[in-house]
RNA sequence: GGGCCCGUAGUUAAAUGGAUAUAACAGGAGCCUUCUAAGCUCUAGUUCGAGGUUCGAUUCCUCGCGGGCCCA
């Protein structure tokens, strides 16, 4: 859209006689135009003063322009020398057209890209522990991965949605020690598999919550020095060998974590195409690892399989634990393996907090290595923290943190009490639906690396840079088209309509999105969607404070208007989408 | 000890090396018999420090200082 009409002025530029490639920027101020082109490099490369260059050529555009069969169309109808900038101003009759066709004939594909037409991206987010309490790093995981998911289907990509999760390993034996551990000492696991069974018609979360406690009693007691570490890692030993004596405890309590996670990801709205398991590829990977040995990959030390990553200027990793267990490191080999071999994707996209940058970057050298052809298609997607302000960073270590669910209860609890004054059929949907864009446009509003501070009197006001001051937005816009009663909006665009400068500025805004779901994709992060919606919002704000739209002064107007912010509500619908936000019809 | 990331108004955040560093919240002053004022308009307030590269640095480089993380 506003790219097109970047092309035609380039195409200008390019009639007289520049060569190469051009940027364009905005103007700083709507009064000073509505396109600019810097001429610093040109001039640098002609040996001239940027000022004079940018008078020049303004002067040279114009003589272009005014030659009448030689103009691109009449989009621009001034060229001006502002400094060393030439800006271009925009006819806001023909701008009008130009953006209100171009949006409704492209209608809910206005956005959309081809830029991954053809290629197949897996994206890995999510992974939540079975056994381990889901707190907050993993809501806000859910939560990005989500929205990347939308991102890169939206730009033309095929998205295959991957959750790996850890049901091997220490944290399982700590949840199992503390599962045989009560204040009087052990007990069997036929004992632990009968209160287990007599729990199963409890709400799952009681459930869940009797596991998290388990894991956090083993997890002291792992921590209380090194006979103690040695007691729970013999636990580690009968997860890996099957162990009887604890099997049946181990499945049920991973099933309950599972349905568990299930929960979550339905209130959320999200939902997986696969799941890996550690279970499943840890054999694999140990297998593969031992063969890297031969081959020179991996060495032997100390008992251990390690990765020399010191050589390619990381550090040197463990993949199989001097006991003879595969790590984390060794685990991913054998996944890697069975996502290449599955699914054959251009690009595999692990969404993980960023203090895993290390680990990756040791990983993806040691693929490499392993499987040649994962080579430059591996790629981390480093998240920052979630933190709740005034508090520090959320650990599952001890028992009581606030876990992803309680915030999310904590947040519909709020937003409840907010709207109770407020009158409207299907309120708890609305709720839930608010709730959820309170969670979400809070988790994707700042950089994708950025931590997130999450302030909740801040993120469930109904003002400022919310969630729900967007959502207020479409109400808004719905609420005045069902009040307007025109059937059909398809008006021609009048040409001798006057444009406001409100109406000029939401127009040009409109066009940009298609841009800013690009930016989006290229810098793997949503949050540029996020900063596009919120500038669309005020620039609309400003406009519905200007511009009456059912008590225009003219029917032209009104029709024109309507038109608007038809289009406003499709592009905003269309972004919120990508945040993984629903929108509701009132509130 | 080695490496990575970060440091912007009181707070939370923006800014492909470009025009007067932009918003939100909090503060001060206005605007509702009018489409949902959950809004709008005005106002005050900012680049951790020292060098360097550049016509131009919040952005790139070096060295400090402060915070976070990974590895040992």
């Amino acid at each position: 859209m506003i790219k097109n009409i970047k092309e035609q002025i380039i195409n200008s530029l390019k009639n007289i006689g520049l060569e190469g490639e051009f940027e364009l920027s905005q103007p700083p101020k709507a009064d000073m135009g509505d396109l600019a082109f810097p001429c610093f490099q040109f001039a640098k490369r002609e040996g001239k003063n940027p000022t004079e260059v940018a008078k020049d050529l303004a002067q040279k555009l114009n003589d272009l322009f005014t030659k009448e069969d030689m103009r691109q169309s009449s989009l621009i109808f001034e060229v001006k020398a502002f400094g060393p900038y030439v800006n271009f101003f925009l006819d806001s009759n023909e701008l009008a057209s130009y953006v209100l066709d171009g949006i409704e004939s492209a209608g809910e594909k206005y956005g959309e890209l081809k830029i991954g037409k053809g290629k197949k991206v897996l994206i890995e987010f999510g992974c939540p522990n079975p056994l381990k309490v889901f707190h907050l790093g993993h809501l806000k995981n859910l939560i990005t991965g989500e929205s990347v998911v939308r991102v890169f289907a939206n730009a033309g990509y095929e998205v295959i949605r991957i959750n790996y999760q850890g049901d091997v390993g220490m944290h399982i034996a700590k949840a199992l020690f503390g599962l045989q551990t009560t204040d009087n000492g052990p007990q069997s696991f036929d004992a632990v598999l009968q209160i287990m069974k007599d729990m199963e018609s409890k709400f799952l979360a009681e459930r869940v919550a009797f596991l998290g406690e388990a894991y956090a009693r083993g997890a002291k007691h792992f921590d209380s020095g090194d006979e103690a570490k040695g007691e729970v890692a013999e636990f580690n030993k009968k997860v890996y060998a099957k162990d009887p004596e604890i099997e049946e405890v181990y499945q049920l309590a991973r099933q309950w974590s599972l349905d568990y996670f299930d929960t979550i990801y339905k209130k959320l709205g999200t939902h997986f195409d696969q799941f890996y398991f550690e279970s499943q590829v840890f054999e694999r990977g140990t297998e593969l690892v031992r063969e890297g040995v031969k081959n020179g990959i991996f060495k032997e030390s100390d008992g251990a399989v390690i990765f020399e990553g010191s050589k390619y200027g990381f550090h040197d990793r463990v993949f199989i634990s001097s006991q003879g267990y595969p790590t984390y490191e060794g685990k991913d080999i054998g996944l890697a393996e069975r996502h290449f071999q599955e699914h054959h994707p251009d690009m595999v996209i692990h969404v993980v907090g960023k203090e895993q940058t290390g680990y990756f970057q040791v990983v993806f050298k040691a693929l490499e290595q392993v499987f040649p052809a994962t080579m430059g298609k591996e790629y981390h997607l480093p998240g920052g923290y979630l933190q709740l302000k005034g508090e520090k960073k959320m650990s599952s270590r001890t028992g009581n943190v606030i876990s992803g669910e309680d915030l999310i209860a904590q947040v519909e609890k709020s937003v409840r009490e907010i709207m109770k004054e407020n009158d409207l059929d299907n309120k708890d949907e609305i709720i839930k639906k608010v709730s959820q864009a309170v969670l979400k446009y809070a988790m994707l509003k700042s950089d994708i690396l950025q931590d997130v501070s999450f302030d909740m009197q801040e993120s469930i006001s109904f003002s400022g840079d919310s969630g729900p001051y967007l959502l207020y937005i479409v109400a808004r816009i719905k609420s005045i088209l069902k009040k307007s009663k025109i059937k059909s909006q398809k008006s021609k665009v009048i040409f001798d309509i006057d444009i406001k400068t409100e109406e000029k500025r939401l127009l040009l805004m409109l066009s940009r999105y298609p841009e800013a779901t690009r930016e989006a994709v290229e810098s793997y992060d949503p949050s540029k969607v996020a900063k596009y919606i919120f500038d669309l919002a005020q620039v609309f704000n400003s406009f519905y404070q200007a511009c009456p739209i059912l008590q225009a002064t003219t029917e032209e107007a009104q029709l024109f208007r309507l038109r608007i912010i038809k289009n406003v509500e499709t592009v905003m619908e269309s972004g919120l989408n990508l945040l993984g936000i629903e929108v509701v019809e009132e509130m």
